[in-house]
RNA sequence: GGCCGAGUGGUUCAGUCGGUUAGAACGCCGGCCUGUCACGCCGGAGGUCGAGGGUUCAAGUCCCUUCUCGGUCGCCA
């Protein structure tokens, strides 16, 4: 037997005199006098109303609670009362039989499934499966599947090759914790979660696998952000052969745009070409890696006219940044709630001045300004009704300030930001190296898979002391969207010989480079082609296009901030057994 | 791990200067209602104010400790 024959989003007028059955959750009742009641049907597709008339069904109906799943046989019959909001409004199915197919043991749920987004949050994830009853919530899990099979599709049409890699595989020794598991059979030993399929894609490249992608889980063992799910999280990873630069932008440049466009809450994206902003400039211009071209705002530097100031913060070889925010009708109180929540981000204390309607400086630190009144203005174009950000500190402290200013105060002051868009930028051009914190040396700045640019010679040129080292870029970008890092790759260095030679700038050496990447190492001393990728994050891409602020509503089953699936009872301890099988003693209380 | 915020019926929240019986909306239960669609109207049940300690004649409110959740920084090659 059938157990259905439409789906509760189907029916229509043309269905009208059909006999019809139905199945999904029962929503709602509403009694409204006699024997006269709607019932309303859910399921994935929409909604349909039944009208009850009799008071037997009106009966049966009553003693069923809310969210049951029901059967209904019925004939389709137009509305003497139509509601054009729904696309089934226009009709209703009179019941003949109505049967309980899964019943609900509970007359009161945790949430009102229509109103889930507003519960909290706790209570959500441990209701997953009510919360996801909720169509707006299933919208983006929907979202999510669209954009995917489009990327793959995307992919598969510019000549990728999808290859899963390795789950279990081995610890990696940079980069973030690993998640590890035990080695029942290797008694001390662990498997690790692939942080990333570097290495895997890497040597797939090697193998002469010429364009490879993968919807690649990932796993680090790092804490959560509103942007970054704890644990696991999926990546578009994709490489290269033979390929510069240039080729995997091309791809990016080409695939994403339409996505975006089809898929977007916001109708505008960036085409292609992307805009390219080198690293440097970046950090001096927006106080960021990621910047929100969205926002009009940019930092400028300052330092030379305020360093002789009275003002301590912009003395003693300070650097000092300053970010105009023009036609800003903020309240002193608004500034000062601004400030605060620049500084709790930035970890600096911003500090202000304005320009009042007639250009005279006024607030904040302005009486430390006034002297240098002339050439602020003309630096600046200071106009009336400025406010003007000012960020002092050591090193990146006043960009980074500067940066948190731009992001809060683009947001918080009318006029400075166009959010119905997709701005997209390349970050590029990235240190090769930097001077660690802790170690006072030269140290990787970020990954040491990218190529050098300039490759070997500019190694040799930096051993030599003809440049100094921490001039040499990667070859290494990041792909930035809406003040969102979505993606970072490089192109890699396949050449044994620089590798060697990269390590050995931070007092590394061949041993180090067998030791930490040997299947690597090993596999490009058989000949490997120049290759060249990049993983653009699938979730933040989800999030981005859904206008959503927390990652977790894009993922089906999220965890919450501290790692946990409340729903699962994840992560749970073992029986006395498995510890054995597996040779582990817990030391923990 | 640091900092900030939150925790009050099933849910979302209000609760003034510490002062009588802790309120509202939604949900739930009962009644009424013949075209509702966030149905409406009347009535009712439902609270260890996260936990522990303290100050006080008196604590949801003030103090200390602690737990949980969220945001943020550290962290994320």
């Amino acid at each position: 037997m059938q157990s259905r024959t439409h789906t509760c989003g189907e029916l229509r007028l043309a269905d009208i005199g059909k006999k019809v059955q139905l199945a999904g959750w029962m929503e709602n009742v509403r009694e409204v006098g006699g024997n006269l009641a709607f019932v309303v049907v859910r399921d994935f597709y929409g909604t349909t109303q039944l009208v009850i008339e009799d008071e037997a069904l009106l009966r049966q109906v009553k003693g069923i609670n809310k969210e049951s799943t029901i059967s209904v046989i019925g004939t389709v019959r137009e509305r003497t009362s139509k509601n054009p909001n729904l696309p089934t409004g226009e009709i209703e199915v009179v019941p003949e039989s109505i049967a309980v197919l899964g019943k609900c043991r509970y007359n009161e749920l945790p949430f009102e499934i229509n109103r889930s987004r507003e519960a909290d949050e706790t209570q959500r994830l441990k209701y997953r499966y009510l919360d996801l009853r909720n169509p707006a919530v299933k919208q983006n899990i929907i979202l999510r599947c669209e954009v995917i099979a489009a990327l793959r599709k995307a992919m598969l049409e510019h000549g990728f090759l999808e290859i899963t890699t390795p789950i279990l595989t081995a610890s990696s020794p940079e980069g973030a914790r690993d998640y590890l598991v035990p080695a029942r059979k290797h008694p001390g030993k662990f498997y690790a979660l692939p942080q990333a399929p570097q290495q895997f894609k890497q040597l797939l490249m090697t193998s002469g696998f010429d364009r490879y992608f993968q919807i690649a889980p990932c796993f680090r063992d790092e804490d959560a952000r509103g942007d970054r799910s704890p644990g696991e999280f999926y990546q578009l990873d994709m490489e290269m052969a033979f390929a510069s630069q240039e080729d995997v932008f091309a791809i990016l440049e080409d695939v994403l745009p339409p996505i975006f466009a089809k898929y977007g809450k916001y109708d505008i994206a960036s085409t292609a070409p992307f805009r390219r902003i080198g690293y440097t400039e970046a950090l001096e211009t927006w106080g960021t890696d990621k910047p929100d071209l969205r926002i009009d705002l940019t930092a400028c530097d300052i330092t030379d006219l305020v360093s002789d100031t009275e003002f301590a913060p912009f003395r003693d070889g300070a650097t000092v940044k300053a970010v105009v925010v023009s036609d800003c009708g903020l309240t002193r109180k608004q500034i000062d709630k601004l400030c605060a929540d620049i500084e709790v981000q930035a970890g600096a204390k911003p500090y202000w001045f304005r320009t009042d309607e007639n250009g005279a400086f006024a607030g904040g630190v302005s009486k430390f300004m006034e002297a240098k009144h002339e050439a602020l203005c003309e630096r600046l174009s200071l106009r009336p009704n400025c406010l003007v950000g000012v960020t002092a500190g050591k090193g990146g402290q006043a960009q980074k300030t500067a940066g948190v200013f731009i992001k809060l105060s683009g947001a918080a002051v009318p006029g400075h930001m166009d959010r119905e868009r997709y701005e997209f930028c390349w970050i590029v051009d990235f240190p090769m190296y930097e001077i660690g914190e802790e170690s006072g040396e030269l140290e990787f700045c970020h990954n040491p898979f990218s190529m050098p640019s300039g490759g070997l010679d500019v190694l040799l040129k930096a051993e030599r002391g003809e440049i100094d080292p921490l001039t040499i870029t990667a070859d290494q970008y990041d792909l930035v969207c809406n003040g969102v890092e979505l993606s970072s790759g490089a192109v890699r260095n396949h050449d044994p010989e620089i590798m060697i030679k990269a390590f050995e700038m931070v007092r590394l050496g061949e041993e180090d480079v067998k030791k930490k990447f040997p299947a690597m190492y090993n596999a490009f001393c058989y000949g490997a082609p120049p290759h060249a990728g990049i993983a653009p994050g699938v979730d933040r891409m989800v999030m981005l296009l859904a206008g959503e602020d927390s990652i977790r509503e894009i993922i089906p089953f999220p965890m919450n901030k501290s790692a946990q699936d409340i729903m699962m009872g994840a992560p749970s301890e073992v029986t006395a057994k498995q510890l054995e099988e597996l040779h582990i003693a817990v030391t923990a209380e």
